[in-house]
Parts: C-alpha cells; sequence; structure tokens
DNA sequence: GCCAACGTTGGC
DNA sequence: GCCAACGTTGGC
C-alpha cells in the first residue's frame, strides 16, 4: 500500500468540510506531476491531508476509494481525478515547522517540492508522521 | 526547439 | 505583500 499527501488551501476546500462530506472527488489537479501521482493511486492507498496557505499543517487522514479516471471539470480532458474518502483527524495537527525541523523528513515531498499538491510519502516518513501526530 | 515573459503556488 | 520556485505560453 502506497502513501500520499494531498494539499488543500482551507479557504478553497478544508478538512472539516470533508468530514462533513465523508467522501469527495479530488478534482481541480492542473500539474502533470500532480496527475501522475494521483493515476498511481489505488483504492485503500491512505493520504495525509495538509492545510496550505493557513494553518500549513497535516490535519488528518484520507483513504483512496477509487482509482484515478477523467476530471469532468477539466475541459482538456488531460487530468484526472481519484475519490477519498475522510478517516479521522489527527490527534495532533503536525505543522510544517515540525517537519522542516526533523532531519528524518528532509527529502520529504512537501519540504522538497513546496508547490506540488499532490506528494508521494515513504512508508518511512509515513510512519513517523504518524507518530508526530498520535502527539 | 529555445528562451523570455508571464502566471500561479505557497511559504514567510 | 513580497518573493522564490516552477510551470506554461508564445514569439522567433
Amino acid at each position: 500500500m502506497a502513501h500520499w499527501l494531498i494539499k488543500s488551501e482551507p479557504s478553497a476546500y478544508s478538512w472539516p468540510q470533508f468530514v462533513k462530506d465523508k467522501k469527495t472527488s479530488w478534482t481541480g489537479v492542473r500539474n502533470a506531476q500532480a496527475a501522475m501521482n494521483l493515476k498511481a493511486m489505488k483504492p485503500g492507498d491512505r493520504c495525509f491531508f495538509y492545510h496550505s496557505n493557513e494553518g500549513k499543517e497535516i490535519v488528518g487522514v484520507a483513504e483512496v476509494v477509487k482509482a484515478a479516471y477523467p476530471d469532468a471539470t477539466d475541459e482538456t480532458g488531460r487530468f484526472v481525478t481519484v475519490d477519498v474518502k475522510a478517516v479521522e483527524a489527527v490527534k495532533k495537527p503536525v505543522t510544517l515547522a515540525a517537519i522542516k525541523a526533523e532531519p528524518r523528513l528532509k527529502d520529504f515531498g512537501l519540504v522538497r517540492q513546496s508547490r506540488l499538491s499532490v506528494v508521494p510519502v515513504a512508508d518511512a516518513q509515513w510512519a513517523l508522521i504518524l507518530k508526530m501526530a498520535a502527539g
């Protein structure tokens, strides 16, 4: 099972909204590399839900429930979306500052390529961040 | 096919 | 609000 991190600006789509919806289609990704990551997702894969801009922290865990399919909101037909469901909020949000302060996370995609909105998370990174989020 | 100009994202 | 990083566009 692979792990990922998906970003959203709370003003656009926040974690509380996601929890309320229970499930959502992750549309709006318009970046080739992020789209590649979406295509690599499989049902059952888990994702960190990260609030960019406001908060700048991992606030919850989501699970992929449907593999990539064409994003109907994309007129060019080039991009895809996946369906994800909310699993649970983390006990303690993991801030970007905390991630940057952790030497073992210096290669984390979130830090290395800050503009990418769908980032792969290595197993060791996933486990470590989960531990940090357990509080 | 190169590269300058421009737009967008996201951290600070 | 600014700026760095990076992607995209369009002229040549």
